[in-house]
DNA sequence: GATCCTCCTTGATTTTCATCAAGCATACAA
DNA sequence: TTGTATGCTTGATGAAAATCAAGGAGGATC
């Protein structure tokens, strides 16, 4: 890989208390690539062959079953996937697909689990990674089946806005479609979901949308720290 | 400690690689509580104070928003639950009570952040069980996201049967209304979704299901080995 | 400009699921 | 026995969401 993107990936909270030995050993390993929009990288049932990091774009995680797909989660810059599955030598769970034109690293699962075991640092930081996505499924978890779609949404619009800057004027970073999906429902809902929201001031126009009445949208959306802060 | 619960727990993938000196100052450091059933234990919010194991009994993990409660999991012996907030010493997401009479070892969370920071073995034992419990996870909101209320029973009886040798003839580890909370639904929703499985062989009697036609009830319920596997 | 095309929206309808209300079986206590 | 819980089931109804079908709105392309 190009050693411009070196100090990137070394600042990763993932890679920042490896030794510089093993930093460097891992990183010869690794292949650097961009990748266009919209393609396939993983599908689940394979064998998870590489960690991969996600420096710039957007990679979507999906699932299948049945004839049905869904969306299960967004992966942005600076941001890691299939960790568990690469940690335990197992297969996918999910699909992944480049939903922008994305820069990724690849970084063989061999390798990673050789660092994991020669690195102390290495290892506390998978674990603090781990967990971090452990906790973010649990999330995701708790707001499919504690809200209406309704009320996902409401909060879901709050997040972005916070995420924003909390202006009150957002962008959906992602189209109507993968939202409705991410959100477990169907573009016709989310289109009357959205509706639904405009007396609580929810104005939508395209992939922009404005909250002009935030302490509404609140009061319907009620959101919870345990499920919205990803912080926490 | 009474010292003849040790080796049972020492005997955890999560304590087997530890050193013997950590082993013993985390159990130094430990209780071993008996409580009754439906005690809670923690609630979502509070902070990480312990590591709960459980030894004997069930623990039901649930959480709540809005006026609504769902059931998310639940721990059987021997396992594990909350790790990911002791160790990133956050606060719980999901809250605990005890669904059997059950024995519970309850280890300080700073204790296990010591001995992770201290013990090689036992980090990358705590890395294994994380990556499980969030591929645990991801399985639980596929099956929620990707699949009906009545497909979700029918692969849940599957996998109680298979839990249970494969008999054909199973318990129903708890009752139908945790069941139902379980899988996502409600307890007169879970009443319709048996009458709807009787065509394909199911036949219930109280808590006694007998699987009388399983090619029948597996096209229907298409299980799927990333979702319903426990193991993979 | 005209034409596709994709994405989104809207309306009509059906299906799924939740809610409300009542009943019933079992267990347990008085 | 009688009363009275509790857990489950059933029926009637309503709400939520999916599906089916048809239209736009806005880009891209020709």
């Amino acid at each position: 890989m190009r050693s411009s993107d070196l100090p990137q990936v070394r600042a990763l909270p993932l890679f920042v208390s490896m030794t510089d030995e093993n930093f460097e050993s891992l990183m010869q390993a690794a292949y650097l690539q961009t990748f266009p929009a919209q393609l396939d990288l993983i599908a689940e049932g394979e064998p998870a062959d590489f960690l991969y990091v996600v420096l710039e774009g957007r990679v979507e995680l999906y699932g299948r079953a049945n004839g049905r797909e869904s969306t299960l989660g967004m992966v942005t810059p600076v941001g890691t996937f299939i960790l568990a599955a690469a940690i335990k030598d197992a297969i996918f769970l999910m699909s992944a697909r480049t939903s922008l034109r994305s820069k990724l690293l690849l970084i063989p699962s061999e390798n990673v689990r050789d660092a994991f075991a020669r690195d102390d640092g290495f290892a506390r930081a998978i674990v603090v990674e781990l967990a971090s996505c452990y906790r973010a499924v649990v999330k995701e978890h708790k707001d499919l089946k504690l809200r209406s779609a309704v009320e996902r949404l409401a909060n879901r619009l709050l997040r972005f806005d916070r995420d924003q800057g909390g202006t009150g004027a957002l962008e959906l970073p992602f189209d109507k479609r993968t939202l409705a999906s991410l959100l477990g429902m169907t573009p016709e809902n989310l289109s009357r979901a959205f509706n639904t929201l405009r007396p609580y001031g929810v104005e939508v126009d395209g992939g922009t949308v404005r909250l002009s009445d935030r302490k509404a949208l609140e009061s319907l959306a009620k959101p919870n720290f345990l499920i919205d802060d990803p912080a926490s």
